[in-house]
RNA sequence: GUCCUGUUCGUCUAGUGGCCUAGGACACCGGCCUUUCACGCCGGUAACACGGGUUCGAUUCCCGUACGGGACGCCA
């Protein structure tokens, strides 16, 4: 058989860090063992769904790379199923009408917690005789009273469950939508799923839904129950608490390899090897392989992660983003995706986000840089620069071809007529050409920014200096 | 409170009874390279939660304690 896996969020938000690495997971175990990677789309619950959400999550899906083979499905396409599966239940004994109200049950769960015992419904309406009629009630499944659940969870191992620590759980409200312990099972079964991988905070409800997979005849999936992912105080990330949308870290210059990477190192290993590809990661990743601890999300390694990938990159491939980041900036119009991947190469090891990046690579696509950075301008543009830069200014102006090693060149006539070292002339140059005391290679610099520009810059900046002292 | 579960450097991890005076990575601190900033390279600080067993020998096995996390909805 087919291994069969899916990943089944809720559209009541974005696409958190933690949702994603569950994705991601799924998506590289079914992919190492050849199977097929579901997405189906949990809104049961009508209230707090949205199709907005759901926009949010299959873009966040896309851009992470991490597209389903099939899917998206809607449960809220198969209430009949769920109905059809629940009233089958009521027919063979195995679920009950159940027309407790809220207050009843709020009320009886208040007295359990005073008597220091766990809450859960006491199954008055098990065995009433009474018939319920048309009264607004529930379907609620029939527990097992005694006995144990046990199941051998591919990443937690045998975990067992007294049944006596269950209560009857609903099954259908009492507006008739199915609750989302039946909504599961059923979908699980029919859509085959093999093995359902999730986060531990679903282990609780593994043996209802066992139970309700064993009431109905169905054969019962494989289960394994990764650990969750924390935020820095330690406990759980979820959307209130701490995590951000995968989304967002498109916005702050991630790339999407990147992510994945980081995520995917959070409770797996693979010898002493930190960077990955994703064909790697969907040749050698094994749930089989995974810790058994939570993890805390850690931003610092994923900067570093992120900056080797961006080392790696072939420039072309990071052109677009490059170009969105600049937009960001307000650099308008875009420069030609060509100009762009020319000068990649001279940014890649300086940058660990594509924000960073665009921050630095600015000053190519600007007028003029002024006001220049206070402390560098500060410290380098002192009055014993103005001739050496004039000087360099006149040299340049000779030069027909403009490429480096005449560049470089006048850089070095420059210096010995004013008999300077290579740091006197650099940096004040650099501060005048891009604003800041830290820049590609001086000469690189001035290849990048064109003839015209430096000249223009050299200028501006000898204006300056004449005011300033 | 009850049930489930976890615990190796600050963080992510290697480690499945002797190869561990515990390895790698990020971060941090030094140094090298260097026209600046990065990248890269070299080096350093830093951990087996605690207590009992089992064993010739425990980071590794068992029990307990402590601390952490998860679950306990007509949410998923």
């Amino acid at each position: 058989m087919t291994l069969r896996t899916r990943f089944a969020p809720s559209p009541t938000g974005f696409l958190h860090i933690g949702g994603a690495r569950t994705a991601l997971f799924c998506r590289l175990h079914t992919r190492r063992h050849g199977g097929v990677f579901v997405l189906r789309i949990e809104d049961t619950d009508q209230e707090r769904s949205t199709p907005e959400a759901v926009e949010v999550i299959l873009e966040g899906l896309r851009w992470l790379g991490l597209d389903p083979d099939e899917g998206p499905f809607f449960q809220s396409d198969n209430t009949e199923l769920y109905r059809a599966a629940a009233r089958r239940m009521v027919e063979e004994g195995s679920a009950y009408p159940c027309d407790c109200s809220r207050e009843t049950l709020d009320e009886m769960r208040e007295q359990q917690r005073l008597r220091g015992e766990k809450p859960r419904y006491d199954g008055r309406c098990r065995n009433r005789t009474t018939p319920i009629g048309d009264q607004p009630h529930v379907i609620r499944f029939k527990t097992p009273p005694a006995g144990e659940t046990v199941w051998e969870d591919k990443i937690q191992g045998t975990i067992l469950i007294d049944n006596a620590e269950l209560d009857d759980l609903i099954l259908i409200r009492s507006d008739g939508s199915p609750t989302y312990n039946l909504a599961v099972a059923v979908d699980d079964h029919h859509m085959g799923i093999t093995l359902v991988l999730r986060g531990e905070d679903h282990v609780s409800n593994t043996p209802r839904q066992i139970h309700i997979f064993r009431a109905l005849g169905w054969e019962v999936p494989e289960y394994a129950h990764m650990p969750l992912l924390h935020g820095a105080d330690g406990a759980k990330l979820s959307k209130r608490h701490g995590a951000v949308s995968v989304l967002q870290y498109r916005e702050e210059g991630f790339l999407p390899t990147a992510l994945n990477n980081y995520l995917a190192r959070l409770g797996w290993s693979h010898g002493e090897q930190e960077i990955f590809t994703m064909v790697e990661l969907e040749t050698w990743f094994d749930i089989g392989d995974l810790g058994r601890s939570a993890a805390i999300f850690d931003q610092n390694k994923l900067l570093w992660i992120n900056g080797h990938h961006i080392r790696a990159a072939a420039p072309p491939q990071l052109v677009p983003e490059l170009a969105r980041q600049l937009g960001r900036l307000g650099i308008d119009p875009v420069p030609a995706p060509e100009r762009l991947a020319a000068i990649l190469p001279e940014f890649q090891p300086r940058a660990a986000t594509m924000v960073e990046m665009a921050q630095k690579c600015r000053f190519l696509f600007v007028d003029s840089v002024l006001p220049y950075e206070e402390k560098a301008a500060r410290k380098h543009l002192t009055a014993a620069a103005l001739d050496p830069l004039l000087g360099l200014a006149r040299h340049l102006e000779g030069v027909a071809d403009w490429s480096p090693p005449s560049i470089e060149a006048a850089f070095q006539q420059t210096l010995q007529a004013f008999g300077l070292a290579m740091g006197q002339l650099a940096q004040p140059l650099r501060v005048v050409l891009t604003g800041s005391a830290a820049s590609p290679g001086i000469i690189e610099t001035l290849h990048m920014l064109g003839r015209e520009q430096t000249l223009r810059r050299l200028h501006e900046g000898a204006e300056y200096l004449q005011q300033r002292h």
